[in-house]
DNA sequence: ATATGAATGTAATATCATAACACGTCAAGA
DNA sequence: TCTTGACGTGTTATGATATTACATTCATAT
């Protein structure tokens, strides 16, 4: 799917793990992720906004609750419905993604793109990227196929070592 | 892999999905387990052992606290570690799954295969299947590799409808 | 028989997530 | 203009999942 504003995720598949001016990539995001919101309606509160930035601070996943910290250091809610308001919104809008095995969330590099990607998770530096799933989509549905189940949301998660963290220590 | 023991997993990869002999299904998963634990070293006591019966009532995932709640009904220890000990043991042994996310534990139908399946979850009847996952795997591990990355585990979960949930209701 | 390590029991606590309700804002329609 | 209703936020309370730490018991091999 080509798109004008700048997508950081597209423009370097390996993002996460590559040295990048990540100032910029995190301002392409917001960009797109303002847009976003404008085209769909959605509204781009000051809590969900924030949130969106935190996360975009790093490729990391982090926990509600490390968000919910950040939060009400800055004066918003400090109750948890603050964070997991904030975040089931920007996961529902495409903005971000939630790790099932972290228990935890991340910013999308590819904001507006409905698209389903695998995550991998560095269990050193805990950067988490996203790479492209269709080819793992297709095999997944082929083999529920073959067993006469419909998939409807699937879910791809590896834990290894990111290219940085497998050189020796 | 062939075995000598009764696979049930084996013999019918949609076993999960399919009407079959329950009690036949789940006794072979034992008596292999059983062999399994002996071949190896592991010790399966009571507790295990009661905790993987459990599991195997049927081709559902359960809670750490369900099955707690059925182990302090029957006299074992009545506090969180003691089953999440437990579920903790059949999992390495390869006796049960994680699935993650669900926070919940489902018994294995190919004890003793060191494989990594792919798990069908039914969103209706919560059923859980497992897939072969070899060709869903290799994909992933080809993404994976086209970033640098080395995946040392991985889930791969999808829930939708099974095909008996799939017809109207 | 006894020393050893493994397994179990228990208390306490940490971590993750949601339900329910009050309040404020803002825009659409009476 | 007033009102109503949807939405977002704040807060309290609670529920659900998981771990740490330590004491005790058990199995096994000397």
């Amino acid at each position: 799917m080509p798109h004008d504003h700048a997508c950081p995720g597209c423009a370097a598949p390996d993002l996460a793990f590559a040295t990048h001016d990540h100032a910029l990539c995190s301002s392409d995001v917001l960009i797109r992720a303002e847009a976003m919101a404008q085209a769909s309606g959605a509204r781009m509160t000051p809590v969900r906004r924030r949130v969106l930035e935190i996360l975009l601070e790093d490729h990391r996943a982090m926990g509600a609750y490390d968000v919910l910290q950040r939060l009400a250091a800055e004066g918003f809610g400090n109750q948890p419905p603050v964070a997991y308001r904030a975040l089931d919104f920007l996961v529902e809008q495409g903005l971000a993604h939630r790790i099932a095995r972290l228990n935890a969330f991340a910013a999308c590099m590819h904001p507006g793109e409905a698209h389903a990607p695998a995550f991998l998770i560095c269990r050193l530096c805990s950067t988490v990227a996203e790479a492209p799933a269709v080819p793992v989509r297709a095999a997944l549905g082929v083999a529920a196929e073959a067993m006469g189940f419909v998939i409807e949301r699937s879910s791809i998660e590896a834990l290894g070592l990111c290219p940085a963290c497998q050189r020796p220590a």
